[in-house]
DNA sequence: ACCTACCGGTTGACGTGTCAATGATGCTAA
DNA sequence: TTAGCATCATTGACACGTCAACCGGTAGGT
């Protein structure tokens, strides 16, 4: 975990054709998971994994409702991205856009009665799914050492920084 | 079957809530190693992981030319996603498409200089980028483990078919 | 007071992906 | 022969994401 890399592989640039072929596998198999989980949440709940994002959000923000900016922040979007979103959840009658009396050129997001309930339908399918999909298809021990995984990716990931 | 894995588990039916941090590390962590590693192919070259994906089986192909469908099915797109996104890289030159010649109705997709240029342009600093971003973050003992939670996780999706 | 610079949010253009419908063309069975 | 039928590929409609431009308003500095 500590040990500076290039170093200790001899300087090398590329993967070896072994890292690749483990590369491949992994990202795709991670995509085919996503989409996977995707899919079955449609079915079970005509959400998608967004706007399962954005009722989780506003479920569990006092009055069901928050400003654009903090759930923009909250769920780690764009605001660009969540505008586009919250349009698109408005005109199913997922969410209400308003003024927000407090803050001027603020946008209050509530949570309408309808998304409420189409967020307590989805909820129990979303996490058997993950159950299924992910947990049962690994022993105990995977599952914790892909929680290692994901923090050393991550790690890295902010070291790099460049985004 | 329907007992079987929940059985060991105790019938329960949901994560626990470290399954579902870690679960939600491990997709978020991916997901965000996908976006980077596409911007660096972006910023390096100018091609897509979808062009990448074309163009490289496009250059392995004899004659630098594939039938659409057994493109389709080499990289394991659907044919509808290949159709667009041939259409996007025809405009930009890197592909020409014409009739077949052998099977009536078939399509042959043939690389151009300027995309053979690309690939080549592009391959380097790809690769790279992947050891950067995946490999050199992991000990090499993680890297074999996420292959084997790679193909658990693919083994388990198979099974359960449904798509 | 005025100019500027930022801040919160929206919009438009475009690439990308899915699904369902549509041509166009062969193959097969009545 | 011809009525289906499968196959190969494209198309259109739409959801989703990013990027860059924009807009309205508040806050600072002069």
């Amino acid at each position: 975990m500590t040990e500076a890399t290039p170093a200790r592989r001899g300087g090398r640039q590329l993967p070896t054709s072994d890292e690749l072929r483990i590369w491949r596998d992994f990202i795709e198999t991670t995509a085919a998971l996503s989409s996977r989980l995707e899919s079955r949440l449609q079915n079970d709940s005509s959400l998608s994994t967004g706007d399962y994002a954005v009722l989780l959000a506003l479920s569990e923000a006092e009055g069901q409702a928050m400003r654009s900016s903090a759930l923009a922040a909250h769920i780690g979007w764009e605001r660009s991205r969540l505008s586009h979103h919250l349009g698109r959840m408005e005109r199913r009658g997922l969410i209400r856009r308003q003024e927000c009396a407090t803050v001027p050129r603020g946008a209050e997001v509530l949570l309408t009665p309808a998304g409420a309930e189409a967020f307590r339908g989805a909820t129990f399918p979303h996490l058997r799914a993950i159950r299924e999909l992910f947990v049962d298809a690994l022993t105990p021990d995977q599952v914790l050492v892909a929680g290692e995984i994901a923090a050393a990716l991550r790690v890295h990931l902010d070291a790099l920084g460049e985004k």
